[in-house]
DNA sequence: TTGCATGCAAATTTTTTGCAGCCAG
DNA sequence: CTGGCTGCAAAAAATTTGCATGCAA
């Protein structure tokens, strides 16, 4: 019997599938990401990979052209630097503490049923591909210590 | 007769009314976010004033401390930096073409009556304060232009 | 073999900080 | 007066680029 990898772990054909080299740091990359709970920085891929395995420069390369190719999205915490987070399957958002900075995906996004009504509004524009929604809040353990 | 100010110019009141001190640099920096229609960079801003005015110090810790108290919003066009917008009365959001940056206000926002449900469903948080949402897409100038 | 990918260093770009002087309230 | 605001210079942080070498296909 064949083993099968998982669809969420095979990142040689991810990468394959779009014309991008196979090279072991781009699939450390990519397993770091899809390791991680929250999108993560590239300073922070960087530290997870450990000393030596690949530097700042190449990842934001790959950063650029995985993304060029929805291999990853980029996300915008309003932190002052982008965190990356693995295009995957499910769509979603996040919800982030403005306090602790803590992240949790919010499933299922209303949006893309408006970009219809949007479109006929705005004449100027013939097409809308995709958005960014990210929502800013307060956990209960950040909302306690305030109090 | 008492001449009023129309309420989008008088940004003398509305420094007054947050506690921030009224100099003649952050009147001018609110005038120029004022007259443009899109969201600017602080070297645009810059730029607007023309030499000598401020600094770019002084705009960016105007930048943070206007955002702090709600006059200003800062937008992410993935281009790298921040914009800047005054934070108005009517709430909207953007479409940007990918291809030439040209930007359109989106109004009406159909995310706020969402905040409740996602609420109900991450229960480790308490409250949500505000979000992003900015579209991307193609304008027809440059549709025609890529084919 | 061929060109995309990499690593290192250096350059750029964006944003923040330190500090002395200034001015709005 | 006094604390917040400013301008200048310098530092820090984030990202990009140049270039010689390496390796996947």
């Amino acid at each position: 019997m064949i083993k099968t990898l998982s669809p969420s772990t095979d990142f040689s054909s991810s990468l394959r599938a779009r014309n991008l080299k196979v090279t072991p740091a781009r699939v450390a990359v990519l397993t770091v990401l899809s390791s991680s709970k929250q999108p993560l920085t590239v300073e922070e891929i960087l530290e997870r990979l450990g000393e030596g395995t690949t530097d700042q420069a190449t990842v934001y390369r790959m950063m650029n052209s995985f993304q060029a190719k929805g291999l990853v999205r980029q996300v915008d915490f309003e932190h002052g630097h982008a965190h990356y987070e693995l295009a995957g399957d499910r769509e979603h958002h996040h919800l982030v503490c403005v306090s602790c900075g803590r992240v949790e995906d919010v499933e299922g996004c209303p949006i893309e049923k408006y970009y219809g009504g949007v479109l006929k509004k705005l004449p100027a524009f013939s097409q809308i591909y995709r958005h960014t929604l990210e929502l800013f809040g307060l956990c209960h353990c950040c909302e306690k210590k305030s109090q």
